[in-house]
DNA sequence: ACCAAAAAGGATAATTTTATCTTAAATAGA
DNA sequence: TCTATTTAAGATAAAATTATCCTTTTTGGT
């Protein structure tokens, strides 16, 4: 669906979006643990949502990430399109070149429908919504652990 | 979404499928040239299919793949579930093992709408009426040629 | 100016997915 | 029974993704 590093992405972003009001920064390992990420791959993460101006990073020390209150409007689909690029939206979901609205393969019509929900979940969520639905005390990795079942149901 | 290799799946399936009323056997490399997909790899994803009684194969001159009336019948999920499984459609959109209906990490809902039109986009989908989407004549890689664009649209 | 802390950047490694190659097994026909 | 053809199976390779490590740069405090 969306890779591995897109969704620690979308994590560590929506982790450090929830401290905003903390008017803190926080550090790699920080963010890695909270967010369950290796903590180097994290790091090379963070660099791209910098890069992306999804998040802000500062060096030094007393350094670290954080995030601007304008950051917060962005939608999620910005650290998507950050980390793995626009193609799955647009991609047939048989993966034929060929495939358009004119000339649909037989899948386009079925398949169109899901992607087109899959990018409006993605761009009518922003970050700060995400963040917001954090309980403030804990982490959101934290605030579920009482359940051991997957997002089955 | 879905790996490449099930896509090929799908592709090889529909391509069979769509050869039902000849009543012919089509072997590994025309199969693989009709679907645009490696020869040795096709061979491999077939042989999945066979096993999970997709498509039905038969070794030596004279074999080849081929469908059975029945299996036109199955829905295409049975495809992704035998080449990628089922994963994808429990998964938490931002890969969280703790994520559940119970407990719920702040995408939950956005993404289980589109992961569930995706879900049902296999599982209402017969491979039999994809096949029939196909005009006869031509190849459904054949079909779409004149167009260069992507599914965007 | 120096030191320590933190991110940035580059190189490398491990794992997974995709792809290929080679040999074995099955089977139809001569 | 032998041969040719085709899939099955196993081993290996290549490419992509995920992950780690090491060095450099930046910067705040002393």
């Amino acid at each position: 669906m969306i890779s591995k590093a897109c969704k620690y992405g979308i994590r560590a972003t929506v982790f450090v979006a929830s401290k905003i009001e903390l008017g803190i920064k926080l550090n790699v390992k920080e963010i890695a643990k909270e967010v369950d990420a290796p903590e180097a791959f994290t790091a090379k993460i963070l660099q791209i949502l910098n890069k992306h101006r999804i998040i802000t990073s500062l060096k030094g020390p007393y350094g670290g990430f954080f995030i601007d209150q304008f950051q917060l409007e962005q939608p999620v689909i910005n650290i998507v399109n950050a980390i793995d690029g626009m193609a799955v939206f647009r991609e047939c979901g048989l993966g034929l070149e060929q495939c358009s609205e004119k000339h649909p393969c037989p899948m386009h019509n079925q398949y169109k429908i899901a992607r087109e929900a899959l990018l409006d979940a993605f761009q009518k969520t922003t970050i700060g919504q995400l963040a917001s639905q954090l309980s403030d005390g804990t982490s959101f990795i934290n605030n579920m652990e009482l359940s051991s079942a997957a997002a089955t149901d």
